[in-house]
DNA sequence: ATTGTATCCGCAAACATTTGCAATAACTGG
DNA sequence: CCAGTTATTGCAAATGTTTGCGGATACAAT
C-alpha cells in the first residue's frame, strides 16, 4: 500500500468505502499542488476516468473535507481545496485585494482557543481556517482601501 | 426621515440608490430578529411588495452585506442575516451539533488581531465573524463528538 | 417641474450545488 | 472464495444562486 491509499485508510476506520473514485480525486487535489476548484477536481478526475461524475466530486470532497482529509478555503469566493498533511498545518490569510493566500502557523491561535475554551466551554474548529484581510502588499498600493471597505463577515460551515 | 432610512442614507453616500425594495430588504431583515435565511427575507419581502424578486433579494443582501449594513453569517451551512449595529459589535460561535449562535465579544479577538498587524502587516477584517465548534451544552450530551470530528474549515469571502 | 443618465428591477435563462433513486460494488462474515 | 448487506455511484431532476438584458426609476442638473 503505498501513497495515498494509506490516507484513506483513516476513511475505513470511520465506517466509509475505499472507491477507485476516492483515490482518484484525493490524487487529483494532492498532485493539483495549489488549490484547487471544484471544477478542476472535476475536469482533471474526468480525464483519469472517464465516468466520473461531478455529483460525486462533490459528494467526495464533502465527506473528505468532514473527515479532515482536505480543507477547504475561501479565495475570492470561489472555494479550493487542498489535502490536509498533519505535518504542516497552517492556517490562511487571504488577502481581500490580491486574492494572494499566506500561511500562518497555529501557534498564533493558541491563546485564542484556550480563551474560548476556558470562558465559554466551546471548543472551537480551528485546524485549519482562513481569515481574510489586506496583506502588506496591497496596504502598500493601495492604503485607503483597507479603511474604506466595511470588512465582509468571516464565515465558515 | 426615520427608522431605517437613515441607515439607508450610507447608501448612498457610496453612490447607491435608496429604492423602496431596499428599504423593505432592511426593515424584513430588521423586523427578523433573528437570523434570517434568504428565502424567508424574500417570503416577508414578498408579503410587504408582491412583485418582488428573488434576485433582487440576493442582489440587495450582497451589496448590504458589502457596505456592511448587514452581517452574514453560516449556522449549518445555511447563509444567515441580521442588521449590523455599530453599538453592539459582536462575533458569533456556532455550535455544529444543534447549530445554536453565541456572541462573543469583540475584545476577545483584538489580541489576535494586534499580533497579525504587528508581525505581518496583515490587517484581518475581524468586525464580525463566525468561528464553529462545539458548545458547552452538546459537549456534555456527547463528549465524543467534539474530539472524533476532524473540524472543517473556517472560511470567508 | 422636466429632462438626462446611470443604476436598479423584474424576468428568464444560465450556472452551481444538492438530492432521490435504482443499479453497482466494497466490505463483512461465513 | 462466495453470498449478504449496505454504502456509493451515475444519472436525472430538484433546488439554490448568479447573470444578461430591456424597460423602469432614482437622482442630479437644469
Amino acid at each position: 500500500m503505498s501513497g495515498y491509499e494509506q490516507l484513506l485508510q483513516a476513511l475505513r476506520e470511520q465506517g466509509h468505502r475505499l472507491t477507485p473514485q476516492r483515490l482518484i480525486v484525493l490524487r487529483v487535489v494532492a498532485e493539483g499542488g495549489q488549490h484547487m476548484g471544484v471544477d478542476e477536481v472535476f475536469r482533471e478526475a474526468q480525464a483519469a476516468y472517464p465516468y466520473m461524475d461531478l455529483a460525486t466530486v462533490y459528494r467526495t470532497l464533502r465527506l473528505f473535507k468532514q473527515v479532515g482529509l482536505v480543507t477547504e478555503v475561501a479565495i475570492g469566493d470561489r472555494l479550493h481545496y487542498e489535502v490536509t498533511r498533519p505535518e504542516d498545518r497552517h492556517h490562511h490569510m487571504v488577502c481581500r485585494v490580491c486574492h494572494g493566500a499566506f500561511n500562518l502557523s497555529p501557534h498564533y491561535l493558541e491563546e485564542f482557543n484556550n480563551t474560548l475554551v476556558n470562558e465559554f466551554g466551546f471548543v472551537p474548529d480551528l485546524a485549519h481556517f482562513t481569515i481574510a484581510g489586506v496583506c502588506v502588499n496591497c496596504r502598500a498600493e493601495s492604503p485607503e482601501v483597507s479603511a474604506s471597505l466595511e470588512p465582509s463577515g468571516l464565515v465558515l460551515d
